[in-house]
DNA sequence: GGGAGTTACTTAACATGTTAAGTGAATGCG
DNA sequence: CGCATTCACTTAACATGTTAAGTAACTCCC
């Protein structure tokens, strides 16, 4: 072996490519990632045009479904985690978008709820949101929307209580 | 009509469900994004165990995939945008995981390769990792996980190039 | 009833997503 | 050649994701 570092890189590339693993390309966390990037591209521009960030826009369609909402439900709802709530809640606040106040019952406890000004914006917003989902729908195709929702759905469940870290596996 | 200001929270959130929208639960990208994340769930324990990102580890994979590449290459094949793979680079540069040197022909462009120590690290996961993405698959039905990585690749298909922003319908 | 434990949220710290601006190197064209 | 334009990448700025720690309010049980 008289050549030590002519081209290690190479030689790294090729040692690398003896660890056994799929065609990354082809994984599913990146075909998710991929397919939901397709479609948060069409979204994400008219959100913008309003002001509101994916996030903002899936806090306040949470709350227009639900009467009011403490945070953590609201959290589950939104499928956000508490720290990104908690955040974006303090500036929805601020923007008057959302209204909050402490529970008599439970001083912890924080009802969050939508304010007239927030309506107001989700009004503006969801014509062309509609429109765009319309359009994503028919260029897919209803039927195969339906059932790719299906499946996610199905996918969701067969992994639900897996690896949620301590839960024992089935017995005590 | 007598009472003005009883409850404002719901009168807002009534007012909000007169916006026509479709179940914020069931949208595609909510189904999306939580199927991801039911998949994710079980893969950042161990990448993180092993002191990696999943971005990073998917910059890992890319490396090992080809010989080398660019930098605007390896951002399309990872799906992450310039400025998050300039800042993750230079963090993995930094840990000996990945080499760079500037293109002699074009000075602007820099090849990206795995180092040795990236290949040794890579090595030292891939069989945690192949085993979980081995009982996704056993769980969700490998003929089911292939129909829905299909079902997904045509939903990036049928929205590719729709609102990419400025290019003319089809013509000139 | 008082202190340990739990709960609901918030802060903090670090990493990435997203858009815009910056920088230096190549290209093209008059 | 000279200079505007484009290109490849990096920095910057702000928002969110992710995990850990902090804080105040509540529960429970001795």
């Amino acid at each position: 072996m008289a050549k030590k570092s002519t081209e290690p890189t190479s030689a790294n590339a090729a040692a690398a490519r003896q660890v056994p693993m799929r065609d990354f390309s082809r994984s599913l966390p990146m075909s998710l990632l991929r397919a939901r990037e397709a479609v948060m591209r069409q979204f994400r521009p008219s959100l913008r045009e309003h002001g509101l960030t994916e996030q903002q826009w899936r806090i306040l369609r949470a709350l227009a479904a639900i009467e009011a909402a403490e945070v953590t439900e609201l959290a589950r709802t939104a499928f956000l985690l508490g720290p990104s709530l908690s955040r974006i809640l303090r500036d929805l606040e601020a923007r008057n978008l959302i209204e909050r106040k402490t529970a008599k019952a439970d001083q912890r406890r924080s009802m969050v709820s939508i304010s007239k000004e927030g309506v107001k914006l989700m009004a503006s917003v969801a014509p062309s949101s509609e429109a765009i989902y319309a359009e994503i729908t028919q260029r897919f195709g209803a039927r195969k929307l339906a059932e790719l929702q299906e499946m996610l759905g199905e996918l969701e469940q067969s992994l639900a209580g897996l690896g949620a870290g301590d839960e024992a596996s089935a017995e005590e």
